[in-house]
DNA sequence: ATAGGGTTAACC
DNA sequence: GGTTAACCCTAT
């Protein structure tokens, strides 16, 4: 509709729109310092390009935060971001999300298959046997195959409230980790960065971010070497819901033994090294899984509200300090009390080994 | 309504 | 002349 200003092909919407259009130009003009010399006369046919305002982008990014990528009408009419984008239909929010998705990888597949598609054509102007895009992006790089404009590739947000939120982040993470491709892992800083500039978070993100690499490094989705994460090799994308996080719903109603294979021999050579530490050892052990408990219970205070997640792994860092704290004041009653608050967690199994690194 | 390929205007 | 972003067209 934007599009066809001043058109008489398909000005039918233009009237109600006018003096709106008229000062939305000269934002623009204002913005944009030089505008579309080919056009002396706006309101000539073949419009100029209007080209997106910051204000623009930033709606449409949170627009498909809040409903998710393809929800193009849905974000047009949602009163929140209607006003910034009314000059704008749900395909040119389509047109520019796949651009904004583009740009931010540098190289986009749409890019990249059209250079194949340059290349295929140059090759086939030579040989006179044109091949397939697909093909042809195939031999150029086999990651084009997968990898859609990030956002699409996404999932469209299904869960309502705010738990969306919090499931989503665990695949921005995962997703930003494994793009970051970098060789020792990711810190949260770059985790951060990466999700801050794909998908425009909200303001508490990084709170939550803290909180959700810890619940992903407790529940073996992530391993954690020097601040650093990492993809864990078994970890599969679609393996969703951790037994860790199952476990937690359950261990309120019965204490369960059913644990990981290697989770009670993983604890048994814990305790020996516990029981084996220094007295300085121990207090110092004990000291971080107290300082990593505190911090997981101030983050999960802050983002409580949303991130259960992340409150079930603050409880159960605290159950672990808490256990370290009485093997400490126990030695001989080490292995009942972290029996009692570890076995039913195989998670904590995790989350022992990582707070040792 | 949406996705994706194609086209074109603006920019360098 | 190549690249990019906005826009167009069409299949689903």
């Amino acid at each position: 509709m934007r599009s066809t200003v001043g058109s008489t092909v398909e000005g039918h919407d233009t009237p109600p729109f006018c003096s709106l259009l008229l000062s939305y130009i000269g934002l623009n003009l204002r913005s944009h310092g030089c505008f579309y010399s080919r056009s002396n006369n706006l309101f000539q046919m073949g419009a100029p390009k209007q080209k997106w305002t910051p204000d623009e982008e930033a709606a449409l990014k949170a627009g498909v935060l809040k409903h998710g990528p393809g929800k193009w009408r849905t974000i047009l009419k949602d009163p929140e971001f209607s006003g910034v984008l009314c000059m704008r239909s749900n395909v040119d929010l389509k047109d520019k999300w796949r651009n904004m998705s583009v740009t931010a990888y540098g190289w986009g597949s749409r890019e990249r298959a059209r250079i194949a598609l340059k290349k295929s054509r140059q090759i086939s102007k030579h040989d006179g046997t044109p091949m397939s895009i697909s093909t042809v992006v195939k031999d150029n790089d086999s990651e084009i195959v997968d990898v859609k404009p990030l956002a699409m590739s996404s999932e469209p947000l299904q869960i309502t409230g705010q738990k969306r939120t919090v499931s989503r982040l665990d695949d921005l993470i995962l997703e930003a980790i494994s793009n970051l491709k970098e060789p020792t892992g990711s810190n949260k800083t770059a985790i951060a960065l990466y999700i801050e500039d794909h998908y425009w978070p909200p303001t508490d993100c990084k709170q939550l971010l803290s909180a959700k690499l810890k619940a992903l490094t407790a529940c073996g989705r992530l391993i954690k070497v020097k601040r650093k994460y990492r993809i864990a090799p078994t970890s599969a994308f679609s393996e969703e819901k951790s037994s860790k996080f199952l476990l937690l719903e359950g261990r309120q109603k019965e204490p369960r033994i059913d644990v990981k294979p290697l989770s009670k021999s993983q604890v048994e050579s814990e305790l020996t090294r516990m029981r084996n530490m220094t007295a300085q050892e121990a207090a110092a052990f004990a000291a971080q899984a107290v300082a990593e408990a505190e911090a997981a219970m101030a983050e999960a205070e802050q983002a409580a509200r949303e991130a259960e997640v992340a409150e079930a792994d603050a409880e159960a860092a605290q159950a672990f300090a808490e256990a370290a704290m009485l093997t400490l004041k126990n030695r001989n009653a080490t292995k009942q009390v972290a029996m009692h608050y570890i076995t039913p967690y195989p998670s904590l199994d995790d989350c022992i080994l990582t707070n040792l690194v």
